[in-house]
RNA sequence: GUGGGUGUAGCUCAGUCGGUAGAGCACUGGAUUGUGGCUCCGGAUGUCGCGGGUUCAAGCCCCGUCACUCACCCCA
């Protein structure tokens, strides 16, 4: 073997990459539709960054970070998620003084250093969508909505939406700590994650997948009945919306999230087709974040969804590969020479072409020109050169005609324009 | 960071009791000197992951190592 690519990181091949682009286009598309429109951010930030708004104490910043020193000695860090660059650059640019609301949606590359496993790698790729500047229920609806149109559009199967909320800055300590305590009255029917957890970040103890753990915190405080007045009634106004938009989800109060930025309406699309990797799409809102970054005081509310594992869900299934209007066969020199023209001169008016390159028998340039699934064949021999003709096959009907080289050109525009 | 599984042709995989490698697909040439698919005949292709050991002899047994993969953890 000679150099291979990274752990973790991956090639996306041809047949492969179809679905990819297919995605993609499908969220231009219905982000566009939804008012959003596409900002791109560089995949590397300062540290300082991610260390402020994912949070000091998750664990995509204690151990997933890819972090090094460029030549200046500044601290930098490949971005393992896509929010924190977005608001940076939201902030930077003042986006807020332009418009009052920011609709945006990235598409690109995220990096975790983490065991690589059945949809998850070190380098993965996500699509996000954001809404900074309002606050209303309304908003933390159609994000929901536009989310779930979405997995429809693209047919991904058994997926379900879960929502919960997670309190603000007013409500969440008091939770967190009737959790904590109820916690240590539990403490030695904990596995030793979830004893280490119950003070450093109690709600995580919430999604443990111990049974020992589920069955411990059956009986936890509701997070939803600690909620203030202003979250319970925003969160009850989202499920009024979604409900009216006929958006289907279930309220699921144990649902916690891996960044400390969100706030109030967090949500998931579930799936249990991937293994362990059961989240496909997560996001939330977070009213705090911008301020905390040095920004305007400003709410925000968004998501990204995980292309390896929509693309898992989409099956293996090949797309087709794009099929050529036309192949050019020759025999000859003086053929091959006048054949290589006018494929020159179809592809630069952007008709699908192709020609056998390297001389071969008539027979294998069929061959070829069949395995490339070639509408039509172009035979231009020595005989049909002299005259001034080609024979024109078309490979589908098994049937041909001879016809003159002028008038090859505008008959297959005119056949391509008419399918 | 912790476990399990797997490494043989480009791909998917066989390989018996240790006797120095095979199939299918794909590729390629031919079966009418200029006509594809189906069929038939032929051809090329391997550091058997790597390093060591045992043995007359190792793809196979032993030790080490690396890679890939799945799971835990965590997350999109």
């Amino acid at each position: 073997m000679s150099i291979t690519g990274i752990k973790g990181m991956n090639d996306i091949l041809p047949g492969d990459i179809e679905t990819w682009q297919y995605l993609e286009a499908q969220a231009r598309k219905i982000f566009g539709a939804f008012g959003y429109r596409e900002i791109r951010v560089p995949v590397v930030e300062k540290t300082e960054l991610f260390c402020r708004s994912i949070g000091e104490t998750t664990d995509i910043v204690e151990k997933e970070m890819y972090t090094f020193s460029d030549k200046g000695g500044t601290s930098m860090t490949l971005r393992p998620e896509g929010t924190a660059p977005v608001m940076r650059s939201f902030i930077q640019h003042k986006l807020y003084a332009q418009d009052p609301v920011s609709k945006l949606y990235y598409i690109g590359p995220m990096f975790r250093h983490e065991r690589p496993q059945k949809g998850r790698y070190r380098q993965f790729h996500q699509i996000g969508a954001e809404v900074i500047g309002i606050d209303d229920p309304k908003i933390d609806a159609q994000v929901l909505a536009m989310l779930s149109h979405y997995f429809e559009s693209v047919a991904i199967p058994d997926v379900s939406l879960q929502i919960n909320s997670l309190g603000c800055p007013e409500c969440r300590p008091g939770y967190r700590q009737a959790l904590s305590d109820f916690l240590e009255t539990r403490q030695d029917l904990l596995c030793a994650d979830c004893q280490r957890r119950y003070t450093t970040n109690p709600l995580r103890a919430l999604d443990c997948k111990v049974p020992g753990c589920k069955e411990a915190t059956s009986e936890a405080p509701d997070m939803l009945a600690h909620l203030c007045s202003g979250c319970d009634d925003h969160f009850s106004q989202v499920k009024a919306y979604l409900d009216n938009l006929e958006v289907v989800y279930t309220v699921n109060p144990r649902m916690v999230r891996g960044l400390d930025y969100y706030t109030k309406t967090t949500f998931e699309m579930v799936t249990n087709s991937l293994g362990s990797q059961n989240a496909v799409a997560a996001g939330g809102r977070y009213d705090g974040l911008i301020s905390d970054l040095g920004g305007p005081a400003l709410p925000g509310i968004g998501f990204a969804m995980g292309l390896e594992r929509l693309a898992l869900m989409l099956g293996e299934e090949e797309l087709v590969p794009p099929r050529p209007e036309l192949f050019i066969a020759t025999l000859g020199i003086a053929a091959t020479k006048a054949g290589f023209n006018l494929l020159t001169r179809l592809q630069r008016q952007g008709i699908l072409a192709e020609m056998e390159y390297t001389g071969k028998s008539l027979k294998a340039q069929l061959r070829r020109a069949d395995k490339l699934n070639t509408r039509r064949v172009l035979i231009l021999g020595e005989d049909e050169l002299a005259r001034g003709t080609a024979q024109l096959r078309y490979m589908d009907e098994s049937h041909q005609e001879e016809v003159t080289l002028e008038s090859i050109e505008a008959r297959l525009l005119k056949e391509i324009h008419d399918a």
